[in-house]
DNA sequence: TTCCTTGCAAACGATTTGCATTGGA
DNA sequence: TCCAATGCAAATCGTTTGCAAGGAA
């Protein structure tokens, strides 16, 4: 099997954490990048076609995340959705429906999130609080849900 | 008892739902005024020293958030923090802490609440999406986590 | 061969719900 | 009085884990 470019990337960042990128983790990434946005479990376990079981899903989708190369995100009710760190697709924001609970990714223009990264910069670091990083989340209906 | 400015606000709006303001669910929202960011349920059960059932909890919580009492925020594993909604506390922010999950409200200056907004109006709106509102989570580490 | 990974089933923790009882308007 | 609210226990739901079998280095 052909490795692409991003995954030889994640192919080394997982083997310098000791952690084997099989077909099934290959499996699980490629659902993830072919979507748009952040994935649940049982929402990459519907896309895979039950072909990997979710136990497994689960725990692929952990070790991944602990090794760095996904990153989980908390949306709606109780789901857990992972994405591809930024250090592989890029700082981005997302675009979250408060009717169904997808959740799509969006990018801002290079001014936009320079304004926002300097007004993070200047309203954190309050009383002890050290940032490191920020998101947003832009609210509202998506065009399934209108 | 005597009724704050706060409590006849969410008496009103309960009434408007058919929900009632009782002793519980005053001891409920006063519990999280008094906090100083979104509180989970187990959180809430356990400063209300075991008084409220978590079963009842719960079912406070949720029906005042479907009241528009309170609001739900997603951002640790699993739990869902609520807090009293913005037409109540006014518009803010959270930073959140990524290594015990601890949430903390935050106020932006109102230039930079402002230039938010500009900025959330202008990436918005693609494809559909039709934005209601935005959210701005600082993360970082939280002063007990340094 | 040595470990990591996989699968299945059982275990968990957060949240929800059925039902009989209590309490508020 | 009448219907919403409460408590307890049982049920759900998303997620985690123990353990034996399979697979990659």
């Amino acid at each position: 099997m052909t490795d692409t470019q991003l995954d030889t990337q994640i192919r080394t960042q997982l083997v310098n954490h000791e952690v084997r990128y099989t077909s099934g983790r290959k499996r699980v990434v490629a659902a993830i990048v072919a979507a748009d946005g952040p994935r649940s479990a049982a929402e990459l376990h519907e896309t895979l076609g039950r072909g990997v079981p979710l136990s497994s899903l689960y725990r692929s989708l952990s070790v991944m995340a602990d090794a760095g190369v996904l990153s989980p995100h908390h949306s709606s009710k109780g789901v857990t959705r992972y994405e591809l760190s930024e250090w592989l697709v890029g700082h981005h924001h997302h675009l979250v429906c408060t009717s169904c609970g997808a959740v799509d990714d969006i990018e801002l223009p290079t001014e936009a999130e320079a304004a926002l990264e300097r007004l993070v910069a200047g309203a954190a670091d309050t009383g002890g609080f050290t940032s490191t990083g920020h998101a947003l989340e832009i609210e509202g209906r998506c065009s399934q849900c209108t």
